[in-house]
DNA sequence: ATTCTAACGGAACATACGTTCTATGTCAAG
DNA sequence: CTTGACATAGAACGTATGTTCCGTTAGAAT
């Protein structure tokens, strides 16, 4: 073998590897290893498993069963694996109140109470706060009951972006896509079947954050 | 032992398991489990290991060396954040084709995108593949062009499940709730203020796989 | 043509490993 | 005091598991 090329063998055991450690919670034995790449024989694997020690792709512990472990190389040769973002929940969203926005106070969940998000998912993580849907009332946002939405602080927003504004005159949350046309503003729906809102005088209407991120999990 | 309060035999036994796994990359077998914990019987460490599978701190796999998964219950008990799971992008959602579903094969080491999202997002992680959705065609189901599915394969699915159904008749993919009703399939948009489809021959639908996640990202 | 190295493959082996069986002990409930 | 559920413990067993040995093959280098 070439130092620092793979064999195709080799590339598929590790792509093998990696998955059956995901799915499984543990890695796989010499015999999963050689019945998933179509090698008949223990000492193949063993040996190719001692290639890809000697090319940084793998440890392992000897005379232990599953004794495998995927390196850093590895994982950053697969795409590195994300970092982990958590971020707090600081309550739910409704229709009927304005957001309730991050403080030093004890938030409506449990201290503890966050979501954790790939870093990937994320176009920034400072100031980061999530909120549970509650309601159908957001539907022309395209969120639903049961949503997460992850949002920050906007102080600058920008044409299309999507945020919660509180529309003081209807005490009433909602979340739409906010333009600045001239002395008003314009109020999008997600949905694009929905017309617009036109909100005449700005000084009516409160942005309380803007969204990053939705999430639905679906059992 | 009362139901939900673990002996200290057992609380031990899963720190020195989470541990384990956390410095080794794979869990620790019975023998490595009794020794640590002071048990000298194999059978007393299967009974309790059993016992905190049944208060669902663990999953076991049986007849395997080192079959033993932590759940997400241990994991949040012990404050850890979640775990990356890497979700490979098999392709796009359109309406007017069917869900490109994954490959049999092994695909090439690297070639193909993924998305990486937290365990606890996620209700399994068996057998998923991610679709990102291209036009306005599945806006009755609340998702939106460039939001990213999550979805399994589903030959048996339930009442209420989001699935990807094929309508061979009209040649078109639409993400909708299904329900049994009789002889009969109810689609039900998740809009809520939108009607159901009722298919009166199920043979003209295909599923091909149900949502578990809708991720969408707003810059 | 020959030699050398890498890779392969089957077989054997010893140990690791999880499961099962049987017996005993503890303690709460009646 | 008795009973039953839970927990313990040792032993046995069959299978899983990794390592080692020996021989073969393929291809590059000479």
């Amino acid at each position: 073998m070439v130092k620092g090329k793979l064999s195709e063998r080799q590339r598929r055991m590790l792509d093998f590897i990696e998955k059956f450690s995901n799915d499984s919670g543990y890695p796989p034995s010499i015999r999963e290893i050689g019945k998933a790449v179509g090698i008949s024989s223990t000492s193949v694997v063993n040996y190719n498993l001692n290639r890809l020690v000697d090319e940084g792709y793998l440890d392992r512990d000897q005379n232990v069963s599953r004794g495998i472990r995927l390196t850093e190389k590895l994982l950053k040769s697969v795409g590195k694996l994300s970092d982990v973002i958590r971020i707090r929940k600081v309550g739910r969203i409704f229709a009927s109140e304005p957001v309730p926005l991050p403080s030093t106070d004890s938030p409506i969940f449990g201290a503890d109470e966050a979501i954790e998000i790939t870093r990937d998912l994320l176009s920034t993580t400072d100031g980061l706060f999530a909120l549970e849907v509650k309601g159908d009332s957001m539907i022309d946002a395209m969120v639903n009951d049961g949503d997460v939405v992850v949002m920050k602080l906007a102080p600058d927003w920008h044409n299309g972006d999507m945020v919660a504004v509180w529309l003081k005159d209807k005490e009433e949350t909602t979340l739409k896509h906010i333009y600045r046309e001239g002395a008003k503003v314009r109020l999008q729906p997600a949905n694009p079947t929905m017309g617009p809102i036109i909100i005449d005088d700005p000084e009516n209407l409160e942005v309380q954050g803007k969204v990053v991120l939705v999430v639905r999990q679906l059992n």
